[in-house]
DNA sequence: TTGCACCATTGCAACGATGCACCAAACTAG
DNA sequence: CTAGTTTGGTGCATCGTTGCAATGGTGCAA
């Protein structure tokens, strides 16, 4: 069906091995000519290698492994481009995975990407344990965990990659403190992800700094049917914004600040806001996590921290290439952990003089 | 380093043959407890068979490639999980590339792919030609162009799947009209892909049966050096859009409703409303076109055209799993073309009542 | 008893690329 | 002139799986 490597080798009048040679930069021991003359017949038949079975000969492959939450999210979309972009450039390509956060998805994915050759993924995961996927990193596969710092029983190979959670939460919440917010609430899906503990440990230490308790706070972390094994997919963080704006608005004493786990569940609290009545901005200050494209769209535009995708993607890229190609190279001794960078706009602003004590009348 | 055949054989005391058919499903030729056996032994060692071996011997694989221009845009991501989410039910992956629209590199894709084995590709073009990648198909290429109504000239074997864009232009357009009206601009990077003519065309149609013309309306397609080979990117839809609010809102007469190409360019133009003082919802009204996810949650919530991305996705699919598993199945006579639907929100309201400046129908 | 059909099971030659080990020819040194 | 070395290129076994053709064993009819 497609032209093979003994077409090319009769084209040019020379073994399937010269042209492997050629194919293999292995042209140093063979007269200019003849690899010319291969590099022509090349060209003229429009020859690719097989992929497959130059990766059944080798073990090498050139795809990637990708496992995100879910690419609905436009931050994942986002890392999946950078990372997509960082591969390219250097041959490689990436297979895309949704693990909507499941564990059993994400071991099963790895499994099969492993059978399929694959020995390099980025795994977007940041459950405390990685225990389901270690025995594909014992076999040998290179493994990136993004969003995830690095935890006490990690096995040594496990390179994490992430922007310091803590730091950034706690320049957030420092933000609203500043702007002389004293009631904040702090709004995650559940706290057993490990970014998501380190983000609310972060606004724990700001508050403290100002002298305040978390008893000053209000934490929410899904009000419906908040079992243990409940979880919010990625796609439902508008809708657990917008439900915990709901509840914390109609509070008798609501925060006149929010530090949301990330844009989409901050977009998601500015509509409850606005569903309720309430200005953001003005009477309700909001500051996202991530800095996704539409966050700089949103009305009023979202203050929120960025996380340095590029470079990330950049250095994830790095260390896998490294891993499949054999050079056990770590270049950070480890794990990399990057700082975030507060991007101010309108959904913060002074904290309100007044208390307001009710939401006003809903609009329309 | 992995279990191969062989030493699952040994392991069920049986010849790699046996254990290929029980794979393969061959075991009404075989002894029942044969085949358990053979199950045991898989079981045991935790088996899965090599992907590229497999490939390299029958020639077919179980990825799927999917061709985007940007994953950045939750609209694509969201695509995308929809066919990776049918793909997984019936075994398959999907193999994610980010083209940026650009046909070189579209081309280039698919081409590794093809060398990759990936004989089922769905193709998110709407280029007026596919010329670039029939050599592909003729080749045999499975290829699905989805966002792309069929072409005079396209080659037979080539299915599109798309929504009907002139019908969904129609919709927006006709529901500002009936809120009374009548100065209405058409925002969109250059008219070259043929689903941006589509809905331009159905935009022309609304005005026509309200008796306005083409000369009614501003139509505004990037103006900034918008010369043959510019185009914005996916990434650059919500600068688009707020470019053309600053000009359009800045004019003497401005429009007082928009239709945008796509949501990402309405928030964009929402935002540019906003920058310029402009209420949207009342002083001026903004339809998009996907329905994203976060069309609900902007402020004013999007009203829109929606897409209807999961029955989109599996069609695309199903037309996909015929052609690389040698059933050349043709369920819809070719191509797919469904209809989109009108999602009324809060970014549009009645006409402004007073107008200084009202344009008064005009006719040629 | 022989021939034949039938059965579960297996041997074997691919698929396309790779890279080590080998070889023939040309050159160099003594 | 021979032995040794270098140069430029090739033969071949191999990666893991597949599926056709072939195996030998059994039962049955003639």
């Amino acid at each position: 069906m497609s032209v093979t490597i003994h077409q090319v080798a009769a084209e040019a009048g020379v073994s399937p091995s010269t042209v492997s040679n050629v194919l293999n930069g292995r042209s140093d021991r063979m007269l200019p000519q003849t690899r010319e003359r291969v590099e022509a017949a090349i060209a003229r038949l429009g020859y690719r290698p097989n992929g497959p079975a130059r990766q059944l000969r080798t073990g090498r492959s050139h795809v990637l492994g990708l496992v995100v939450p879910s690419v609905a999210n436009p931050f994942w979309g986002t890392f999946a481009r950078h990372l997509e972009a960082a591969a390219l450039q250097a041959g490689y390509r990436v297979l895309l995975c949704n693990s909507e956060r499941d564990p059993g998805r994400e071991r099963g994915y790895l499994e099969e990407l492993w059978a399929d050759g694959v020995r390099g993924v980025v795994l977007c995961s940041s459950l405390p344990s990685l225990e389901h996927v270690l025995p594909l990193v014992d076999r040998g596969l290179t493994l990136v965990a993004f969003d995830r710092t690095a935890q006490a029983g990690d096995p040594p190979s496990l390179v994490n990659i992430s922007v310091d959670n803590a730091v950034g939460a706690e320049l957030a919440t420092r933000h609203l403190l500043e702007l002389g917010h004293r009631r904040l609430a702090f709004v995650s899906g559940s706290l057993r992800s490990v970014n998501r503990r380190a983000r609310f440990s972060g606004f724990e230490a700001a508050l403290e700094r100002f002298g305040l308790t978390a008893e000053d706070a209000v934490v929410w972390s899904g009000g419906v049917g908040n079992t243990d094994t409940d979880d919010y997919g990625d796609l439902d963080f508008p809708e657990l914004g917008r439900a915990a704006a709901r509840e914390l608005l109609g509070d008798g004493r609501p925060p006149t600040a929010i530090v949301a786990i990330n844009d989409m569940c901050a977009l998601g609290i500015c509509a409850g806001a606005r569903d309720a009545g309430v200005a953001v901005g003005t009477d309700l200050s909001v500051v996202g996590f991530d800095d996704i494209v539409l966050a700089d769209l949103a009305t009023p535009p979202l203050t929120t921290i960025r996380q340095p995708l590029p470079a990330m993607a950049d250095a994830a890229f790095a260390h896998l290439r490294a891993g499949v190609e054999g050079r056990a190279e770590r270049p950070n001794g480890g794990s990399l952990l990057l700082r975030p960078e507060l991007v101010v706009r309108g959904s913060t602003g002074p904290a309100p003089q007044v208390e307001p004590d009710r939401p006003r009348q809903r609009r329309r």
